[in-house]
DNA sequence: CAAAAATCAATCATAAACATTCAAATTCAT
DNA sequence: ATGAATTTGAATGTTTATGATTGATTTTTG
């Protein structure tokens, strides 16, 4: 049995059943069980599936499926996996910084439970973050209509009041050269603003985003950690420069 | 039976019944009492579901309230009336506040093609603002779940650097002894400061309204015109302490 | 209100599942 | 065909999930 074909053969079984054994797996395909393990862990990656102790099952175990209205963005499956390691991150009692963005957004069913308070400019976190019932402040300002964003300088004065444990943000491109870069200036400002009221701060790249340059300089790529499913050449260099954290789990 | 599994057993149990005792997931599952009990500290912190002594619950404990959605429809015709006849004020060139609340949501559509600009606190009305490409500044601020609204020391701060023209705002009770009232005090205190930093000051309010009293005092009626449908008794005595401005429809 | 019953949180031992390493087998390019 | 690269499976110590046990807490009962 080929690679793929086994890969295949463990995804159908995995939309039949929702959850599957490894050892139903190993008896079914005839491969070792190190193979399986393998096999589960390249489609975890790849964000088809979750690794559970025993196993594997769907990545959402849950019934709901993404809600009405809500567009999956590009590369999706990899912004989920970036967005739940981040989450990780936050602990009982701190208080964080959602960017607008759909990666940051991605966060908002993994913070669930935490006792934590979110302060976000992006407006559709507001209702993902009410329907987890956590408490939350928006920042106020200028609403960007299409990327449903709070801009401007009135956002900047009211963001300043604020203080963070951690930022979590997104940003178009990174480079070593440029740093992380953004197409719009309005939001470089908030997200340069809110690196300074950040004890710990985070940009969630995915890889599709590397070595691209876009408008509007945000700040130097030493200045906060990548989380990123990127494994490619930069990888050294960048870790010269800065914290990285790889997922892959 | 993997973790996973469990998990989705639980929580499809759960949505069928609002409430499960443990000694039946025990016997269910065949998991031991130990297994179920963290199941369900797990799924507690994810936000799924709340412990309760000798089982789990549904977390949100009984009844939804009825949502932004739902109560819309709750005099919906004459809400839309007096919405019309409130857009009528608005001239281009103006800077006006929408108060949160479903009638001045109400307003949006009238509102289009005026080259105005729009400060509210109402979460809704920014998705309908934005498709009829109205600026729109949001205040700053905890969002009030349940409502949808932005309130709080920081909204209140956030609000003292406008200026309107108009602001249009909603209360739950109108009377002659109590003016205008409103449940939630913090709503109440946007309300009030609103109204000093407006040159015109305009109360939708629709009939059921009339002669009630709830919890927070927003100012006394003659502080501000009404615009209303209300054709009862009380008419002549409130003409003698504001404008109201009856619609017809 | 006190005693009894039930449920709970915390701890611990164990067996299963795990990641890791390395050598053998296979595949691939030349 | 031959050497390099990849895939595979077995062996290894380590980690994790589980269920039993304990004493503490809560609820129910008399």
């Amino acid at each position: 049995m080929l690679t793929p074909e086994r890969h295949q053969f463990i995804l159908e079984l995995l939309n039949k059943h929702h959850t599957i054994k490894l050892k139903e797996l190993v008896e079914s395909t005839g491969a070792s069980e190190s193979t399986i393990r393998r096999d589960l862990d390249q489609l975890e990656q790849h964000g088809e599936l979750r690794r559970v102790h025993g196993g594997a099952s769907l990545r959402r175990p849950s019934i709901e499926e993404p809600s009405i209205g809500e567009k999956r963005s590009q590369h999706h499956a990899e912004k989920v996996l970036i967005a739940e390691e981040a989450s990780r991150l936050v602990e009982d009692g701190q208080s964080i910084f959602l960017d607008a963005g759909t990666t940051t957004y991605e966060m908002v069913p993994y913070l669930a439970g935490k006792k934590i308070t979110v302060v976000t400019n992006g407006l559709p976190h507001l209702d993902a973050l009410a329907t987890h019932s956590i408490p939350t402040y928006v920042l106020g300002g200028f609403v960007k209509g299409r990327t449903q964003a709070v801009v401007g300088a009135s956002a900047l004065q009211n963001l300043s009041q604020y203080r963070f444990d951690h930022c979590f943000m997104g940003a178009n491109g990174v480079s070593l050269e440029d740093g992380y870069t953004t197409p719009d200036p309005e939001e470089a400002a908030i997200k340069r603003t809110t690196l300074t009221l950040s004890q710990a701060r985070h940009m969630l790249i995915d890889a599709s985003k590397f070595n691209e340059v876009t408008f509007s300089h945000i700040t130097p790529i030493s200045e906060a950690n990548i989380i990123t499913n990127y494994k490619g050449a930069l990888l050294e260099q960048i870790l010269e420069k800065t914290n990285i954290k790889v997922v892959t789990s």
